[in-house]
DNA sequence: ACAACCATGTCATAAAACCTGACACATATT
DNA sequence: AATATGTGTCAGGTTTTATGACATGGTTGT
């Protein structure tokens, strides 16, 4: 992972600067976390720390329901998200390790 | 100011959260603030929101504690800095309003 | 050496924010 | 009509934060 995603994963909001950010109501957020849709993590007291990435996906919650997707249908699109972003990461590394390999062969012919 | 200037101004975040990231105690933070380094807003109780320039300024306030100077150097250096900061952004302008002299000059040889 | 100052620790007390669990309710689904 | 969904709201308890005061070790000035 990234320099810049790792900032942007650290847990550093509480949920009142989330409500806030988000115009949703804690008992909305809580809920989302109650249906996996978001996992923010708890400090030494036990109260929720979000990060940056945990209030983008709120938002894009928010905008599903909006569009009338239901809980499940967003568990569902979020799924699908990861799939695609392991299979992404996997072709990512598997170009890389092909580049190694033509690389390994220039510097043979250099030689 | 950028948009991103503008989002490392928001504040959004609580006493907490800046005493793990910058590993001052909230003693230190409230006396930097009373001597005016730093200017956190309040939330809606009267919390204190820090910014992330907010703590960027701690770890440098840190810094230059840990190396000898005074509460008053300090207050000096970042009042430099504002000087600075504000002849650079004239002397910007400035070259911003020689440089449409010249491209207006331009257009009109176009003509 | 002594007084004054500086940066920080610590404590008491009060208020604000947050937590969980429960019940209520309007709307949508079966 | 019965059930499920998403959200509101309230109670009671815990955690975090706020302010002000006093204490203290280290430095500075006389």
């Amino acid at each position: 992972m990234s320099e810049r995603e790792l900032r942007r994963n650290l847990a550093i909001l509480p949920i009142g600067t989330v409500r806030d950010l988000t115009l949703l109501t804690d008992r909305q957020i809580r809920y989302y976390e109650q249906n996996e849709l978001i996992n923010p993590s708890r400090g030494k007291g036990g109260q929720r720390r979000f990060s940056l990435n945990d209030v983008d996906r709120l938002l894009e919650i928010r905008d599903f329901l909006d569009a009338g997707d239901s809980i499940k249908d967003i568990q569902e699109i979020f799924a699908k998200q990861r799939r695609k972003a392991v299979e992404k990461q996997d072709s990512e590394s598997a170009l890389r390790r092909s580049l190694q390999k033509e690389f390994a062969q220039i510097g043979r012919f250099d030689r």
